[in-house]
Parts: C-alpha cells; structure tokens; sequence
DNA sequence: ATGAAAGCGCTAACAC
DNA sequence: GTGTTAGCGCTTTCAT
C-alpha cells in the first residue's frame, strides 16, 4: 500500500504538507497542492483512515441508529442521510438496535465508544433511559429523528399537529364518525409518536365539539396487516359503523383499504381513510395522506449533524434540547377521502 | 478518554498483557487474565478501533454495497446481514450504490481504499467491469449475494431453477395460457437476474411442449406498481387472455393480484398468480410463491465473510468463483394458484 | 506467561 | 508556506 511518505518523495515535499494539501486544513501554495495532488493521483494514494482517525482524533464516519430496518419509513431515511452524508466526504456505520437486549446493550457499552464515530443519528428509536446517558457520555454530537426525549436534540414533525391535520381534513368534509386506528399498548410504551397521533386525533374532534368514542379506537402495529386487521374489526362489528378512518401511519392506511374493499365498501363513496407518512405506494392506492417527507428528514439529519461537527452553533442549535426542531407535512389529497355519503 | 496503559496500570501488568488478555491473541494466564479484565470492566475501558486497526491491520468492519436501500429484499438482506456480523463483533459500514456515477465512483475508487473494512459484501448489485476490477485489487475477501459475475465468490439461489419451478407448478395444475411480468430491457442489462428468470420460464414451457408467445410477456420494474400495470396490459387486451401469470418478484405479483382484483378477476378461480421472493406480505394476499430465503441469505454472505477471514479454506470456497454457492428456495402453495376453470 | 520497545501511517504543534 | 518532530493508542515481534 502506498503510503503519504512516497507522495511527499514524489512531489518532492514534506508528509506534513502533503497531509496539508490533500485535507485542506492549513494553507498550501497552490503550486504546491497541485503537485501533490499529481504525485498522489499517479500512486493512487488513499488516506488510511485508521491513521487519520488516530492522529487527528476525527473518524470522518457517522453511527446511525436504526429499528426495524425493513420498514419502508426507516430505510427511506436511512437511504437518503447514507447519500447526504457520503456526499460529504463521510462514512456511516449501521447499528442495527434490535429487541435482542443483550446486542443492544452490546451496541452502547462497546461499539459506539470505539471511537470510530464522530456522531450519532438515531433514527425514530426508543431509547431507555440509560441508553440516552450512555450516548450524553460519549461527548459527541447525537441528533434524533422523531425521538422522544428532551435530552438529545430532536428532529421532528409535530405528530400532535400532523394527526389533528388528517382528522380535520375528514371534519372539514363532514365526517363525524370517524375511528382511529394507531398503536397498541406496548408498542406505545417506549416510542411515543403513536400517543401524540392520537392526542392530535382527540383535540380535532373535541374541538369540533365532538366525543372521542373508545369503540372508535383499534390498536395495531403499524404494518399493512395490521391495519388490514384493525379495520376489518372497526367495520365488521355490528352496530353502526364510522364513515372514515384516520390510521397512524400510511401502511396502516393502505390494510384498511384493502380491508374496506374486501368487505365491499367503496372508496370513498362509502368510506373516507387517511394516513400519515407520505409511503411510496400512496399514490399508486390513491392515498390522502399527511406526507412528513422521510426522504427529507434523512437529509435534514445528516445536514445538523454535519453543522454539529462543523461547530456551527444556529440559533436552532442552541435552544436544542428544549424544543426539537419541528420539520414540515403536508396534507395530500388523494382519492381515499370524500364528503360522507348523504343520510 | 481511558487507555491501555492505565488498565495495565491497575492490572500491574505491561499494556502488551492487557492487549493479549482482551483480543484473545497470545496466550495469558487465566488469573491474570481475569485480573485484566475486571480492571478494564472497572474503568470501562473500551478499545479504540483507530488504534488497533492502525497496529494490527484488521479493521472489525465489513463494508456492505447495497442498491436500492427502500427495496424491501435489499433491506431485509442488510438487517440479517447487520445483525449476524455484529453478533461477531464485527460493524459494518453502508455504502449505498447509487445511480450518481460521481458518488459511485467515489465509493469504489476511495471509500473503500481506506483500509477501513476487512472485507466487503455486495448485495444483489450490478458491478460494472471496473468495480469488479476494483474490488479485486484491494486484495480483501468479497462476496456478492445474487450478483452476476464469475470473478466474485457469489452466493445465489439458481434463479432459471427458481423461475423453471414457479413455471412447473402452473403447468402441473394444468395451466397452458402462462404470462410472465419480468424486467424490462434496460433493467436487464446490468442485472442479469431477470433475464435468467425469463429462461427458466421460457425452459419449462418448451419442455412441456409448449411455445413461448411475446404476447404474453410483459415487461416491469419489480415494483408493486409496475406489476400492477403489467398486469392490466396483459389482463386488459382484447382477444385471449392467460389463466396463470407467473411474476418474476412478490412484488410485481402483488401488484398484478391487485390488478386482477380490480378488473373483476376472482383468484384463484379465474387466475392463477405465483411470484418470487418470499416477500412479507405473501401471506397476507394469499401468494404462491417460489420463496428465496432472503434473510437466511443475509446470515449465509455474513458467514461466508467470518470463514474468509478467518481464513476457513472450506472445499466450497476452493471451487470459489467458478460455480457460484447455489441457496436453498422452496414453493409455498397458497390461495393466488389453483387448477384452471374448466374449459 | 510476560515485558520492552519498535512501529502502524498519519496529523498538529512548533519553528523557521 | 513548509519542514521537523512528537505523538495518537494500540499490537507484535523479540527477549526473557
């Protein structure tokens, strides 16, 4: 492997200038980064990272956090921070945080103290108390996206505000029986954004001066057969039954279509339903949705984290913590929802 | 930061002995050993990978090229493949190949040159002749999951094998109108997976004595969506119309079972459909399917990564890139495929 | 089984 | 603007 003693040979210079001109910290003549960067070219000289990272302390790589990998949402993001970040010059490094507690604990105790990361994204993970003390420890920049806790700095949509969005689009149309379907207990427990849709869901219908009915509510876990199967149970009970749906998540929204169509229901004549996230097959169900742009969440990240590492203190930056950053959504309008059928 | 020597120091022992007592390398003895690890336990020392990899050579780190991160088969393999490395203690670092010739490059001629992974796993990609050569010259072990070139250790099931089996089991129950939804031409150029997929179909046709109609070949993106659109050009052409339809991918199948639906198709009594992939959601639309084992796939290229390094000359990897490891696919009957309506 | 010491390949003061 | 030099924190001979 060639190494920055031969290019400093070749171009007839110093390793310390060579290391100057191929990292562009500190001034070089530009005669003189020219030629090092011919005589680099020529040997086809790579930095070695391991060195790098051990003589200036920066790993030119990020750790990225993520559940659930196979989850259209979470890979949506993870693709897009993955392209921004390289584009950058830097490297990212996949920490998969599965149930397996003893991988996971594995993941905070050893692996992200390696030093081999410069920061942290995590990507809509819940995290335990101890896991956020452990990542506060490492002194190093740690951005969330729709996390829950206060103390990491936080990109989020407003899910209170994003499910109010959905539910008043259905009030707007006249809908006043309309069910929810959003997450089931546990699920709620460490990872709060299904609580919030839920809050938003509530205050939209209070305030149209209407009463959140329990019946209305069925939980499920945020894939297409979950919501295929939350619906079936809203439509297929006896009694009366709602004339729309607002679902926590797009995937959810597109079971309870597929639900709605097979128990003869036509959309949306018969039955209005509206889902948030903004999923690649929305528009292919004709899906009206609260779109958060995950593909611009991921960028967003990889961008703070960038500013973070670049010591750029935003005004954003520094009421951190306390407020997250609020990111944008807006609602779609597809063909899933309509004015509720007269009578 | 806490660093070997001071967990020599409070050991009594020399940062050599630490070094040996926590890798595994060089034998220590078993109470000195202890003595070691309970020091570093105490301070919480953890190793810093710049350090060791710059002293040592070896990385810890696999490097995954992985295409179209939102695809659900890319994921799935990523996460398995993440979750066993790490298991290893191994992490892995995510270099997403895109389309962008800027960035891909960047990945082949420079990422992966800084000595930061011991190997490199390339999932499902379609490496053009340079980016094998590349691979090759960094002299480090590499293994490409269903991959096409006979340079690269190649982990694949035999896709004509697949495709003949999703093919025979139409022909078994009686079927003899059989359209196939493959990839179109350009997708096929670079990612010679379909294209064997439409020989094994083309195969067991001829075999049975039948001919292969280009009317009934419809070409589409592996997408949920683009299956649905094939679909609707071959259900929704005047004059005959297939009893069967084989989809290259579960994706496209779902599609196409979407499709059917909507034209007034009931399956299976009017249509059969059968896919490829084992796909999450096979079971919930009911999917026949020729599964490929995605997951178990991901564990085997990870495995296959800790024998090369390691240094396992099994028999299986003697034969090496000549004959590609050939994986293990299964047919899973379900409700999309039953014996054509009579007549 | 353990220690001493020489690097691994780079970067960052510091000096000029 | 450029060179000298002292590490960065480990691993690995080579002794003992």
């Amino acid at each position: 492997m060639v190494s920055i003693d031969e290019v400093a040979r070749v171009a007839g210079v110093s390793t310390a200038t060579v290391s100057r001109a191929l990292s562009g910290r500190g001034r070089v003549s530009d005669t003189t980064k020219a030629r090092v960067e011919a005589a680099a070219d020529s040997l086809g000289y790579v930095v070695s990272a391991p060195a790098s990272s051990l003589a200036s302390g920066r790993a030119r790589n990020i750790g990225v956090l993520v559940p659930f990998l196979e989850r259209w949402f979470f890979s949506t993001v993870l693709a897009s921070t993955s392209a921004e970040l390289m584009r950058h010059g830097y490297d990212i490094t996949l920490y998969s945080v599965t149930e397996d507690a003893e991988l996971r604990r594995n993941v905070f105790d050893t692996l992200l103290r390696r030093k081999r990361v410069d920061g942290i994204i995590a990507v809509s993970i819940a995290l335990g108390d101890a896991e956020i003390e452990r990542l506060l420890a490492l002194e190093m920049p740690v951005i969330a996206i729709g996390g829950p806790d206060p103390r990491l700095r936080t990109l989020t949509v407003d899910d209170v505000a994003v499910a109010r969005l959905a539910t008043e689009h259905l009030l707007a149309l006249g809908h006043r029986d309309i069910a929810h379907i959003g997450a089931s207990p546990e699920f709620d427990l460490d990872f709060h954004i299904p609580t919030q849709r839920r809050q938003g869901f509530a205050q939209a219908l209070e305030q149209a001066g209407l009463e959140v009915r329990p019946k209305l509510f069925e939980p499920a876990d945020f894939t297409i057969e979950g919501g295929f199967r939350a619906a079936k149970q809203l439509l297929g009970r006896p009694g009366a039954h709602p004339t729309a749906i607002f679902a926590a998540s797009d995937e959810m929204a597109i079971g309870a279509i597929l639900a709605a169509r097979e128990l003869g229901y036509r959309l949306p004549a018969d039955l209005s339903i509206v889902g948030v996230d903004g999923h690649e097959l929305g528009a292919f169900f004709g899906l009206t949705t609260v779109d958060q742009f995950p593909a611009a969440q991921g960028v967003r990240a990889a961008d703070a984290m960038l500013d973070a590492l670049n010591g750029q203190v935003t005004a954003r930056r520094s009421a951190s913590a306390a407020s997250p950053d609020h990111l944008p959504f807006e609602l779609v309008v597809r063909r899933s929802t309509a004015r509720p059928a007269a009578g």
